[in-house]
RNA sequence: GCGCCUGUAGCUCAGUAGGAUAGAGCAGCUGCCUUCUAAGCAGCGGGCCGGGGGUUCGAAUCCCUCCAGGCGCGCCA
């Protein structure tokens, strides 16, 4: 009872600890704290307990006040009359321009519209976000080295790539990290293929062509059948693991060979979503380097984990996991070797900087001006350093939730409650393939399989769609389109936009849904163009973008002159007829929620609100572009007003497309 | 058995730190291209928010319970 109670306190004080932090979004944050000087003067009200909302709709004005309501409990008295009041307490805030009373006993507040515009305006560039971090590590991805990236991995991804941009964004330093397990089972079942069943030479191997991960898709799938059917097979594959974690040739060099190929091919496939790391460590350096024995002294000497004598699991070191008394995590086998979640507290802890030891580093490749390092267990003369974050988050999928949970626990016993409660695991469902997509991919199913509505991806059984395969068909499309629309362009043209096209395509599919959704992937849904989908974004930003040119082409303006020109600009609200006046307000308000946005998508790891913010933008956007024309419009100024208007649209929707990964092609 | 998650329009999903009339997209139907790109816009139809209780001025949202589904709970990784 008294730890319940304690677990509903914390969590109390936790999600107060979270509005504090959303609401930090300037003009609200201001106000608020204006709101609670005029009224703490006649009630017991604090900034924290003001909540500002969005009103239900623009003519009951832009921000209400709800606090009348739990006030009147308190005082027993009418919301009604609280409200009244305080609506007089508030009479000529600045920035606002009217108060009104509604419903049971609402204030509503009606912004200067003038008045914030400019000020948004002048501070288009300035997110008004602050860091709390010293530094920030996001690992994702993660795919076993030893078949080609489905799109399982890709939700991975994005949402990784995803979180790390709105990190920068609040002005985080963050390091990317994707953990290579090259050592493991899966790499190891594909070396045993080439081994027993292929017959491959290092050699041959060296010169195989292209799509080597796909090659390894299909014997990946092959050798799990096998071994399923000779048992016997396995006492080679442990001794190829065996050779493969002690460096020993001709196993390790193949394990090497495969998983750095593979690995090339993912970093491939992930560049054409514009993802991209800062570092790659490897299994095998932390072997090499024997983290492991590291952390497993210190777990030792704290009494984090304890030697048991007897009893089922006899032989075995072992941690006791909270809130569930009976029952111990296995850490360290009988026979002296350590298990999968041992060897993640080890990296967990290499990430906070707590091993006190790092691993060497060399570059891998370079994306751009980037370079990618990867981790080697010797030393190579470069004198770089990762890890030591200040905060981790892990993407890895809902599966892994226990594991997780037991890794935080290893902090914990270790002494070290900070870092655990920093060490967060970004959790999300899996992605599964429709009845009609697996019917796409021609892959034998078990008779149990056959009779589910849905599946989910499974390298092992070789049901998936594979990443390259979902863009190289979204490209397909696009080109076509592409083509069709803008046949003066060169062929190269047309296929850069057209990759730009596949990318917002695949970033938004995997982003629209909530973290928690189990995505039934499905062909059709996923190469659709219109409505909800990247490519729409990326065309009413597109649109926007051939107003520019067109006025620059038709002035002589560059676009800092058109911009100083737009800057200067003064016009006075008041001249809007009333439609217009709404419908610009109602555009301008709502993009400049998107620091608001951003700070509510990295406290909840929602990023589906945030491309949904996005997505509501640009209809808000569009709308505007056909009811109001621009370059036509013969009343100067009000040329000008619409000009500037729509750059601060668009200039937000960069911004936002920018989170989301997504490039605006120069024409579509 | 225990734990976590999910159930909202024909379909796919938003909305869940309680707030005013439950929203999108797709699919269907109607309009709009001599006009800044129709990958667009405007409009129509479509809902016991899984069922039942409770808390509250107010519940899709919080609590209890039941029903249905998914995923975890290895000396696998």
């Amino acid at each position: 009872m008294n730890t319940l109670f304690q677990v509903k306190l914390q969590l109390v004080s936790q999600i107060n600890f979270v509005i504090i932090k959303i609401t930090m979004y300037k003009t609200k944050k201001i106000l608020r704290d204006k709101i609670a000087d005029r009224l703490k003067a006649e009630w017991p009200v604090t900034t924290d307990e003001i909540d500002l909302v969005s009103t239900p709709d623009e003519k009951l004005g832009d921000l209400a006040l709800s606090l009348a309501f739990p006030l009147a409990r308190k005082l027993k008295t009418n919301p009604r009359v609280i409200a009244t009041r305080a609506a007089e307490l508030l009479a000529g805030l600045e920035g606002v321009e009217k108060i009104e009373v509604a419903g049971g006993g609402y204030i509503n507040i009606f912004l200067d519209r003038q008045n914030f515009f400019d000020q948004k305006f002048r501070n288009l560039n300035k997110s008004g976000l602050e860091p709390e971090e010293k530094k920030i590590i996001v690992e994702h991805t993660n795919i076993n080295p030893n078949k080609a990236a489905h799109i399982g991995h890709l939700r991975n991804a994005c949402l990784g790539d995803t979180l790390a941009r709105c990190l920068v964004y609040k002005g985080e330093q963050v390091e990317v990290q994707n953990y290579i397990d090259d050592t493991g089972v899966q790499v190891v079942d594909v070396v045993f293929g080439l081994i027993e069943l292929e017959k491959k030479t290092l050699t041959e191997l060296g010169k195989m062509a292209d799509k080597f991960d796909y090659y390894c898709w299909d014997l990946y799938t092959r050798v799990s059948r096998y071994l399923a059917d000779h048992e016997s097979a396995g006492s080679r594959k442990a001794e190829i693991l065996k050779k493969i974690e002690h460096g020993e040739s001709p196993e390790a060099d193949y394990a090497r060979l495969v998983s750095r190929r593979i690995l090339q091919a993912h970093l491939a496939t992930m560049n054409r979503l514009n993802i991209t790391y800062d570092v790659l460590p490897c299994e095998s350096s932390i072997l090499k380097l024997k983290f492991w024995d590291k952390a497993f002294t210190r777990l030792k000497e704290t009494g984090a984990i304890y030697y048991l004598s007897e009893g089922e699991s006899a032989g075995c070191w072992v941690m006791k996991l909270e809130g569930e008394e009976e029952k111990e995590k296995i850490i360290v086998r009988s026979d002296g070797t350590v298990t999968y979640v041992g060897k993640d507290i080890a990296y967990q802890l290499w990430k906070f900087g707590l091993l006190g030891q790092d691993f060497y580093y060399e570059p891998f490749a370079t994306d751009g001006s980037r370079t990618i390092w990867i981790s080697s267990g010797e030393p190579t003369g470069y004198d770089v350093h990762f890890g030591g974050g200040s905060q981790v988050y892990n993407v890895i999928d809902v599966r892994q939730s226990y594991l997780q949970k037991v890794v935080v626990q290893g902090l914990k016993s270790l002494g070290y409650d900070q870092e655990a409660a920093k060490s967060i695991h970004f959790s999300y469902e899996m992605v599964a393939l429709s009845a009609t997509s697996l019917a796409d991919i021609k892959v034998d199913l078990s008779d149990k399989d056959k009779k589910r509505s849905f599946l989910e991806v499974s390298g092992r059984k070789g049901i998936g769609v594979k990443a390259d395969d979902l863009i190289d068909r979204l490209e397909e499309k696009a080109l076509a389109e592409v083509a069709k629309r803008n046949p003066e362009l060169d062929e190269s043209a047309k296929k850069q936009i057209s990759r730009q096209i596949a990318g917002a395509a695949v970033r938004y599919f995997m982003l629209k849904y909530a973290r928690n959704s189990l995505v039934v992937f499905d062909f059709d849904e996923a190469l659709n163009f219109e409505g909800e989908t990247g490519p729409y974004l990326q065309y009413t930003a597109v649109r926007l973008r051939s107003i520019f040119r067109k006025f620059e082409e038709k002035t002589g303006l560059s676009s800092q002159e058109l911009l100083a020109r737009i800057a200067r600009s003064n016009f006075n609200l008041s001249k809007l007829g009333s439609e217009e006046s709404r419908d610009f307000w109602e555009l301008v308000i709502y993009a400049s929620y998107v620091d608001e946005e951003v700070l509510r998508a990295i406290a909840t790891l929602e990023f589906a609100g945030l491309a949904k913010f996005t997505f509501n933008l640009c209809q808000k956007i569009n709308g505007y572009y056909h009811h109001y024309t621009v370059l036509a419009e013969k009343n100067e100024e009000l040329k000008t007003f619409r000009l500037k208007t729509i750059y601060f649209a668009h200039e937000i929707l960069n911004q936002a497309l920018g989170l989301l990964g997504i490039q605006v092609p120069g024409k579509m």
